[in-house]
DNA sequence: CTGAAAGCGCTTACAG
DNA sequence: CTGAAAGCGCTTACAG
């Protein structure tokens, strides 16, 4: 396969390179005939502008950027994958270009996100998935540029935010468990490293404490992984800890605590009933069914990219999203 | 956040920009002093090679892009990223560029694969999802560039591919059933339009035939998901179509299957035996857990990864390499 | 409406 | 060991 540039083109359509550049970008000042000649050459020469070329040298090609951190450490968890399939949705009807960026706790210790957005000439970017003790992390808190998080906010007022209501959502929840006529609580919630657990925490202990003094007491936090649920609920139950009614932050750890109550000889829902957080694909084949907080990642990823686009635009500052969520009610409640 | 380019670490380092780009694409003619100046003043200033001018000017940089067609049509599926991460986890410790590319038929439309090639500056390429009507798929017959397609193969010589021996694990999966004492067999075979459907089909019929007459005629073909797969179980079922065993050339075909069984009154695996394909998340959360072939999709990414690499760098020719399966006994059988 | 020329940020022979 | 210069494939004022 050899290369087509826009050299080839200007000289088998008789035109200068101006013109054909001209023609690819839809400027107007281009006689139709001109224009109709340069693109039947360039299709018959399959001519396609590269992608580096028009990146160094114009002034307005806006690249974009999605950064996913810690990609596949579960299996079953869909979750990047819905928010990149939002984010190409969104941006496939734009003119922008698109890269993909994974990293890793590693990676970002051997480049910063400066050095990664000047590497790429990158105009705007989403970020995904950052531990609170992960360099980015700290670098985003005093960054100034156009960046939407996703699922994270920080004090930083030039980042955008895009996540659903997490006090919100785990206040319903907690309802909705309360309103099933479950009293004795509990609150198994995810790592104190991901920035969303405290407002979880936050969000149970403004419902719970319509019934209990001290809500907080009955929050126990995990990392959000089945098996370490599987692990503290079981300990706890050995324990001796009592309770009828559990709000997971993850439904993966929803699943795990539910195995561990299955295991000691608990029934779900009758003696303990179970909601869990995200909605992912296992919630509807376990059994019972889990009941769950969904939150649509791929609607997250779209409303992520489209304010970024707007804060690129100056259409709008940077500031928080929230994308609405829902209870899901299923058999383990 | 201001630009900086090789001119501003040159000049305050006060050597020239041919020896910083020196420094950085780690040539052995620069002194170790000079080497020590420029990398400091590098770090100080924050700069980063930029990756557009180094693939424009640079003869020997290679970028590699994977290309994923349909991602995320399937909730559940983890399989194209945990691909993702296999190819990712092999380039990172090479010096290549890496692009991710998503498609599907209507971009596909828009944009050969040249063009992409192309446009990108790609000196090698993975791909993965194609259907056989989709039009790289075609383009791929007749294409000579280095490029590994993971799943599919082709005619053409100059493509390279890694897949399971999917005619070998579809016999080895309708052995287990034979082995377990299921004798009435039936395949519910995925889409035609996908290219692996008939090697399993050949798979199926070469154990299966050592029972029967024409194992062609217990082949059912769907289309790999698991609502189609619930109506074609339950159609056939009320049709009065007896079997006993079932091999399916997805778990959640195999998943709906099972759902079809249950509602029609029959059990798993006390009336009829189950057997999936791909080890996705889910068979180990059904009841009963679903039995299949394990195809382990990081290590086929790695892999791929692998082989396009040595096909760039002539260390090898294109050719077909493949993924061990294994057999995972669960439940259902 | 068209094209010559400068420039984007690099790399790479090549001369010294 | 170092640097001047050409070139990668484009875009974009600018002159005509």
């Amino acid at each position: 396969m050899k290369k087509v540039s826009i050299n080839d083109v200007a000289s088998t359509s008789g035109v200068s390179r101006s013109t054909v550049s001209k023609v690819f970008n839809g400027y107007a000042d281009v006689s139709p005939k001109t224009r109709k000649k340069v693109l039947k050459v360039a299709d018959k020469l399959g001519y396609s502008p590269n992608a580096a070329a028009r990146s160094l040298s114009s002034k307005t090609l806006r690249t974009v950027a999605l950064v996913l951190n810690n990609i596949n450490v579960t299996r079953g968890v869909t979750r990047p994958l819905e928010i990149l399939k939002g984010v190409l949705t969104y941006f496939d009807q734009t003119d922008c270009e698109f890269v993909f960026y994974a990293t890793d706790s590693k990676k970002q210790k051997e480049k910063s996100l400066r050095r990664f957005i000047q590497e790429h000439n990158i105009s705007g970017l989403l970020i995904h998935g950052l531990d609170i003790s992960e360099p980015y992390y700290e670098e985003l808190k005093t960054i100034n540029f156009p960046i939407v998080t996703i699922d994270m906010h920080f004090d930083n007022p030039n980042l955008g935010t895009v996540s659903v209501d997490d006090r919100k959502a785990a206040f319903d929840a907690t309802t909705t468990l309360l309103d099933k006529g479950y009293r004795k609580l509990l609150c198994l919630n995810g790592s104190l490293s991901a920035q969303v657990t405290e407002e979880r925490s936050e969000g149970f202990v403004k419902a719970y404490r319509q019934y209990v003094e001290n809500a907080e007491d009955y929050i126990l936090y995990a990392d959000f992984d089945e098996t370490t649920a599987y692990r503290i609920i079981s300990q706890e139950l050995k324990r001796g800890r009592e309770f009828d009614g559990l709000f997971a932050a993850s439904d993966l750890m929803a699943i795990g605590a539910m195995r561990a109550l299955e295991d000691y000889g608990l029934r779900v829902p009758d003696d303990v009933g179970i909601i869990g957080f995200d909605d992912i694909i296992l919630t509807s084949y376990t059994k019972p069914t889990l009941s769950t907080v969904r939150q649509d990642a791929t609607d997250l990823g779209m409303m992520a990219a489209q304010l970024l686009d707007d804060v690129m635009l100056h259409k709008t500052g940077a500031h928080h999203r929230i994308l609405p969520h829902s209870i899901i009610v299923r058999d383990s409640i």
